[in-house]
DNA sequence: CTGGTAACTTACTCTCGGGTCACTTAACCG
DNA sequence: CGGTTAAGTGACCCGAGAGTAAGTTACCAG
């Protein structure tokens, strides 16, 4: 019989339960935004109560640079890898795409943690996420370049634009996304492929 | 000499007061959205007091709403002109930007009202924000469906999905736009066709 | 079976921000 | 002028949520 007990330990390791609170972190923060998400909140979904949040993090921010570096690495991991394989052009937004889905397939909200406008503007977190953007944009700015120039336009400007709309559209796909939980990564990918395919010819 | 005084009537009319306060709480909540803004935080930048805002407004809900509908009324009448007048499929992406330009030119946050996840799920303001997405995404939603039509795209949920990207490029642009204070509507809207053309051969 | 430690909770404190009360000053009208 | 009203404030209340102190239970090594 396992009723779960109000008091006493549940025998559940840390290392596991921090990463329950990870998990639940990231979604309460990735829906709620740093500053509308509750700790309280967070510890209730994994069943578990305030306290034991703070002995594992420390404070909000704590959890939030935890949840924050788990998907800020990932995500650059992988786009690193997509982007360094090379290839043509108008190829990479799909690639990157398909890499950020397969990533990201059973962890939606983890994206919205980088673009969080939320957070307090000075800081720790203010400072990592900036980082983590400024990696990202450094990797759209380098697709955008490409792009542009290949089509004739120079315009550094121009490509600034495009480069931040770029990040906009995978914004917006994952919003998508998170509110059709059916629809899988590589369904995903197949649905990006026949829109860019009959809308831009690429 | 116009020393401010700290207290009494400075002789600004409730009308005009009311006016500097949406127009600073749209900024405030555009920034920061609605759970990380501060009713003394936007009284102050009017250089008023907290009471005289609650006095106007009577909660921050009210605050929020009045600025909601402000943004919200402008936004789907200026669309909805743009999108009555017609034309090819492939022209209203970009007369409808320039639209949205023009008419948020001197208040660049107003977008993001419409689009603030940090809202209460629940109540007033929820609804209303509702409403105005709703009847943006029914234009959206014409407007791909024209647009993939005519590319020989019929699946529905291609269409939604293209509808809801075309919303977060606006976003997107609409932010950095924020960040370029120097750049005005025409200059956007030029830089917007040019960039379709070169990219998407429109 | 016993002592130590890791996994937890109950029941607080404290700060910040939404919201209010009672009051003060200036403008306007007769 | 004097009285009314609109414009405005300082000082407060209160609830929610961040953060904490001290205790409780279970597991494990000897």
């Amino acid at each position: 019989m396992t009723e779960s007990r109000a008091v006493g330990t549940k025998g559940m390791p840390r290392e596991e339960r921090e990463a329950q609170l990870v998990v639940a972190g990231t979604e309460e923060f990735g829906r709620a935004g740093y500053s509308g998400a509750s700790m309280a909140e967070i510890a209730r979904r994994v069943g578990v109560t305030k306290p034991l949040l703070y002995q594992y993090f420390g404070s909000k921010d704590g959890l939030y640079l935890a949840c924050l570096h788990r998907a800020g690495d990932r995500l650059t991991e992988g786009v690193a890898t997509t982007m360094a394989a090379g290839g043509e052009p108008d190829q990479m937004p799909l690639k990157v795409l398909a890499a950020i889905f397969t990533t990201f397939d059973h962890d939606r909200y983890a994206w919205r943690l980088l673009r969080d406008t939320t957070v307090p503007a000075r800081g720790d977190i203010a400072a990592a996420a900036a980082d983590y953007r400024r990696r990202l944009d450094t990797f759209a700015l380098l697709g955008a370049t490409q792009l542009l120039t290949s089509r004739g336009l120079a315009d550094p400007v121009d490509i600034e634009a495009v480069a931040q709309v770029w990040t906009g559209v995978v914004d917006s796909l994952i919003s998508w996304w998170i509110d059709r939980p059916d629809e899988d990564a590589a369904a995903m990918t197949a649905r990006c492929a026949r829109i860019m395919g009959g809308l831009f010819g690429w």
